[in-house]
DNA sequence: TAACAGAGTCAAGCTTGCTTTACTTTTTAT
DNA sequence: ATAAAAAGTAAAGCAAGCTTGACTCTGTTA
């Protein structure tokens, strides 16, 4: 699974700690999706989509066979 | 979380278990999921609109403090 | 009414998502 | 070059997703 969320958060000149802080999660947690070490629960992938005013879709790059 | 699996799956007249088969999970997760008893992971989710041709969006209504 | 298919549910166990704490490395600005 | 901010990383522990196995409760439909 791949992610623009570092793209968005650039776009917006965001930090991880002030994203993290915005989708009630852990600056490590951020991190850890970000660098994609796990995926994100589907409700938490449906915060960061609408934080960012897109789609699951869009932010998140689903491949098959790889987890 | 709501979701229109039920309905998905009766426009297509499947099975929750082949619907499970095609997902490659149990066919209790896909009563779970489909219950509401507990969201599906973000690759689950991908798959299930994958399937039936749509939008994680367009499955799954997340709403604001539930989960 | 008996039998079967589909759906619902429960328990135990493993894996993954997320937390806190704490530390190291990289980047930015002075 | 130094200091501060941001990012990266790790370990331990709890919560949530998913599994298998087994059992119940619905409809059908023969």
């Amino acid at each position: 699974m791949k992610n623009r969320l570092k793209i968005l958060r650039a776009e917006r000149d965001w930090t991880q700690a002030h994203l993290a802080q915005h989708l009630d999660v852990s600056r490590q947690t951020v991190n850890a999706i970000e660098k994609g070490k796990y995926d994100p629960s589907l409700p938490l992938a449906f915060r960061i989509a609408r934080l960012f005013g897109t789609t699951i879709e869009d932010v998140f790059q689903y491949e098959e066979g790889q987890t």
